[in-house]
DNA sequence: GCAAGCTCGTTTGCACACAAACAAGATCGA
DNA sequence: TCGATCTTGTTTGTGTGCAAACGAGCTTGC
């Protein structure tokens, strides 16, 4: 008796997949909005979806952790897009919101971004494309 | 006249999806192979495929620039589980090959690596699985 | 009313990931 | 043959990401 090593073929890993998409992707992103990061434009889409929101919720929101979030938040304040206030309730909280500036470029943008989703996604048909989108939102 | 803001659900983006999905990639893969990375183990796992390779040669194949390959590999020397030799023939070249640490542990580590991306997928059926690879792979 | 436990934000340390600039070796064409 | 060009590896700077540990403020149960 003895076992086989099994073959393990990098290329077809979900993993290794998953790197690569992203990869593409940033590539694209990076290209249309030259501005901000990908992570940058989350925070500013959810920020403007929600209101303004304590750091942490922000970064809860967007699927950053704590450590995560304060760095993109204190790069957002660092270009003028964000601001923070103390609460006046919560002695511990941090009340991030977007400034004019942030506002006025997240509504800019927001044609850009969804042209890079397609842009993404344009090898596959419009079919295909909510297929993939569907299943990946079940492995979340 | 005017225009009415598109709607942006950042949910329902590729790359926020992308960004989500690979979180917890990672997550089940660190759990179950702690000692080393997910890059890491691609860098094994393309070494032990192809042999002795130069370094920017393995980052093409595992995907990774020169200096992220880089950091990868000294990493693993550091750890004993790939050595780097200078090229006789070609001066500039680095070869990186597999110790018998960074084989045995490969070896070792193979079926658990293939049990993460089952465990990734277990929310899909099997047609699922296959319909999401084969997807992502069109998308590089 | 108060102690235990939770949440908030912060810091440090480590590991990708890419852009840009660089030095040195290899190659190829005129 | 020799100069332009390409390739190989390196360094620096910036930006995610996560784990772990921390202090300070809030809340809850008893």
């Amino acid at each position: 008796m003895h076992t086989d090593t099994p073959a393990y073929s990098l290329d077809d890993q979900i993993g290794y997949l998953l790197r690569r998409v992203t990869q593409r992707h940033l590539s694209i992103f990076n290209a249309a909005i030259p501005e901000i990061t990908t992570t940058q434009f989350a925070a500013l889409a959810k920020l403007a979806e929600l209101g303004p929101q304590g750091q942490n919720t922000l970064g809860r929101a967007t699927s950053m952790d704590a450590a995560t979030i304060k760095g993109v938040v204190d790069r957002l304040v660092r270009g003028g897009l964000v601001q923070t206030a103390p609460d006046p309730v919560d002695g511990r909280r941090l009340t991030v919101s977007l400034t004019d500036a942030g506002a006025q470029l997240y509504a800019e943008r927001i044609a850009a971004a969804l042209q890079v989703s397609t842009d993404t996604l344009a090898p596959l048909s419009e079919a295909e494309r909510a297929c993939l989108i569907q299943l990946l939102s079940r492995l979340t």
